[in-house]
DNA sequence: ATAGGCTAAGTGGTATGACCACTTAGTGAG
DNA sequence: CTCACTAAGTGGTCATACCACTTAGCCTAT
């Protein structure tokens, strides 16, 4: 039992969390009755819930208890902006990402679809452009599908994580132009080095 | 003052390590110390330091203090393997991923490269390839040059966490050929989609 | 004087108990 | 039936007391 506390009751938090099935927003023991169960001593419960909490697994609420977190991780984001991503350069290097991470999700979903799963795209994402005003939560929104469609979690998760980071420093590259939008949107027809094609015109019209 | 502490705290040893310009390696005041400077209990420091601890930040050492990492955050690769990346799929996804990271920043380092650059990267690759005998270090080698020539530090970041998840989860899913690796490197002199079509042979050269 | 072991101080690790602030549900008065 | 209040439950914080471990310094025996 070298190994640090706090570490095995993660451990058992996680074995609890897959053991009854929990699903984001479901709450978990508290504090008081965890330390009981687990025969161990509220602080280091605690200290196990900090380190969760920080990465955005899990949030707590004052006075009703602690649950399970959708993704999310903004006090990830936070924390990388503060310790991690330091430097000036950090920003240009997130919105980078950002849109290398879309284009590859791009190459994926086209890779992946069926001439079905693209007309029902398109659909959709007509019907997100015409909808939402704001032409942030349009992208974000249109890219959402795409990447949920583009079949790969890791990416997706990575992709959220990036976006909340440019909203948060408002640093938002995204045109307003709807009509850039239903051409690359038309574009998802296409061959992927038309949709690339479409996509690059679609950023750099800002 | 409606945030919570241990984010204050977090605040404060951030500033702690800017103005003492503190070096991975360094020693942090004593939990004690830091509860009294800061006016908190030692269990909220503690909760910050655990939040730290958790991505890697600083390493703590019984008996001798806690200490600034050196990045890696491997702590961070370890949880994201339990927590995160439950799912059957996610091996796939990180190798998937991982390819998709190698495209793009071949991309970006063929932007940004000029003739020079190019020939000098080209040669290096020959010594790396030569000189390594596993193929899954020279491979790791020889993209760490090239993601250091793409020039965008978050994209490195990433990389190294889903190359080190790789190594540890022995999926490695590297040629041992090195002609495949030799025709891959003289690739880089062409244009982007060349450079991109031999890497793709390479990686399904398995 | 030196080598070896011992001791004390400092540090992180853990448990416990006591409050506080907040939320919720239930209870009771109007 | 409605509204206000109360009690129980929950996270947030602090203080204290140990334990386990490391280090450095002292003291002893050689």
């Amino acid at each position: 039992m070298g190994r640090k506390l706090y570490l095995e009751i993660l451990n058992e938090l996680h074995r609890y969390v897959n053991e009854n099935a929990l699903q984001p927003g479901d709450k978990l023991p508290s504090e008081r009755v965890l330390s009981d169960q687990l025969n161990v001593g509220r602080s280091s419960v605690r200290e196990a819930l900090r380190s969760l909490e920080i990465l955005g697994v899990i949030e707590t609420r004052r006075g009703e208890g602690t649950f399970l977190c959708d993704i999310s991780g903004h006090q990830l984001v936070e924390l990388l902006s503060t310790f991690i991503l330091t430097s000036n350069k950090s920003k240009t290097d997130i919105n980078e990402l950002k849109v290398l991470l879309e284009k590859s999700a791009l190459q994926l979903f086209k890779s992946r679809a069926n001439e079905i799963d693209t007309s029902k795209l398109i659909e959709l994402a007509s019907e997100i452009v015409k909808t939402q005003k704001n032409s942030f939560d349009a992208h974000t929104l249109l890219f959402r599908e795409i990447f949920l469609r583009a079949n790969n979690q890791l990416l997706m998760k990575i992709w959220i994580l990036l976006s909340e980071y440019a909203r948060m420093s408002e640093d938002s590259f995204i045109s307003t132009n709807i009509l850039e939008y239903l051409k690359f949107i038309n574009s998802l027809n296409c061959e992927s080095n038309e949709i690339i094609a479409a996509y690059e015109k679609l950023i750099k019209s800002v």
